[in-house]
DNA sequence: CTTCAGATGCTCT
DNA sequence: GAGCATCTGAAGA
């Protein structure tokens, strides 16, 4: 099993909505004790720094928690939702203007028993991909085996990576971010993308 | 297919 | 103490 090069580290010095953009097509891939496992992403979000009310480091909000979306483009940023739920962002633009992209959904192509083992659900006969193993934030991490462990480190050649290979075909479909709480007039931007067929 | 409630623990006020 | 960038299973249409 061989991967293509990771993307580098120029990828991600583009704002969010760029980023979240450009990553549709291309595969996470994350290599662990229990095995490989990759994705190609469908499904991402952006979050656009200091200017979005929905974005954790809005007004250039800097806590422990918010720390990781300072540090260089191509680094992940991890969290916990809801007490139970990890979200893997990837930190883009600049240090100082702390813009994240969510991966929100893949489609799973490598390791398909690894990470129907982690999500708890039975494997499928002769390696036909389950594809709702992994569309959702929070699957993304549970089948991919990434938690707080990996919050901080980058994308660009480590445990966690994304690779510079990219599917064709499909179409991208924007639409509003989920799942947001009270945000104003960020509510309704078409900052979701998709990648469809 | 849809809606709905509950789980769960960290972060920030 | 309030509020989450969510998921699941149960119940109804």
């Amino acid at each position: 099993m061989s991967f293509s090069r990771p993307l580098p580290h120029t990828f991600y010095a583009e704002d969010a909505l760029s980023v979240a953009r450009k990553l549709l097509g291309h595969c996470l891939v994350v290599r662990s004790e229990e095995g490989v496992t990759g994705g190609t992403i469908i499904e991402t979000e952006a979050y656009c720094g200091a200017l979005d009310r929905a974005c954790h480091s809005f007004r250039y909000r800097r806590t422990a928690r918010t720390e990781p979306m300072y540090g260089p483009p191509g680094s992940a940023y991890v969290y916990l939702v809801y007490g139970i739920h990890h979200c893997l962002n990837v930190v883009c633009l600049r240090e100082d203007e702390p813009h994240a992209v969510l991966i929100r959904g893949l489609r799973p192509t490598w390791g398909l028993g690894v990470m129907a083992r982690r999500r708890g659900v039975p494997s499928r006969a002769n390696d036909v991909p389950n594809p709702r193993l992994a569309d959702g934030p929070g699957k993304v991490c549970e089948a991919m085996g990434i938690d707080l462990a990996d919050n901080g480190t980058l994308l660009t050649g480590g445990r966690l990576m994304i690779t510079e290979e990219r599917s064709s075909g499909g179409c991208i479909v924007q639409g509003p971010r989920v799942g947001l709480g009270d945000v104003g007039e960020f509510r309704g931007l078409p900052w979701r993308f998709m990648l469809t067929g």
